[in-house]
DNA sequence: ACAACCCATCGATGAACGTGGATGGATTTG
DNA sequence: CAAATCCATCCACGTTCATCGATGGGTTGT
């Protein structure tokens, strides 16, 4: 089922490993714990469908959550960079960030498509 | 810099979102909590580069982090069904699972492109 | 001016997570 | 057989995280 094994093994010697880059690792690990909830991923995908400004409390409406847990995961995506918000009157929209990098843009893609 | 607003406003009255389906964002999501980790992306990355079976000792020797702990790590990346394992002698190597699913394919490939 | 509403912030509480040590099974080597 | 190595599992500890309630600033409409 495998492959050929990279070299002849010997006991207690370790294989070297492909370089990894370390601040890669974090902050993709950084972008994908922002999305790894279903509340965020929600939220994600009602911005991605509705390609239109959405308010908080039009979440606060069909998410079964409080008004303060959504601000505070709607914070984190922001946080993230994935959202940007602007306000009208007493509301603020939120929306889809423009201008993603396009490694981020995949992603989404790839999760939201 | 908004696009038009859905609707006119009114006060406590909310908008209706697109629907979006709760078993998709649970799953989604999970799946996304098992790569949300610096420390089991590099893991990932090295087996994709690699492109052959990694020992779980190789890792010990580049990751600053226990035996235990690493055995650990992979152990969610197996239970999200990400890689898949096989033992020849005292050595059990993973590599990335075939057969991934097509949209588990586009995530990682937009993270470890 | 007053009341109603929207939203962010803060503190508290309980759950979940990451990490490391210890243990034990399995296998190979001497 | 005895020792060494590889690995998973169990347990415990400390930290982080999610959620909620309360508060207050700011805005709109009467």
């Amino acid at each position: 089922m495998l492959k050929e094994l990279p070299v002849i093994r010997q006991r207690g010697v370790c294989c070297q490993l492909p370089e990894v880059d370390r601040a890669w690792a974090e902050s993709s690990a950084g972008l994908l714990k922002a999305l790894a909830d279903p509340t965020r991923l929600t939220m994600l995908a009602a911005l991605w469908k509705a390609e239109a400004p959405i308010c908080i409390c039009d979440f606060t409406g069909s998410l079964d959550l409080s008004q303060p847990t959504i601000s505070h995961h709607m914070g984190k995506l922001k946080e993230a960079g994935l959202v940007e918000s602007e306000k009208t009157g007493i509301w603020i929209y939120y929306r889809l960030r423009a201008g993603l990098p396009a490694a981020t843009r995949r992603v989404l893609s790839g999760i939201l498509s």
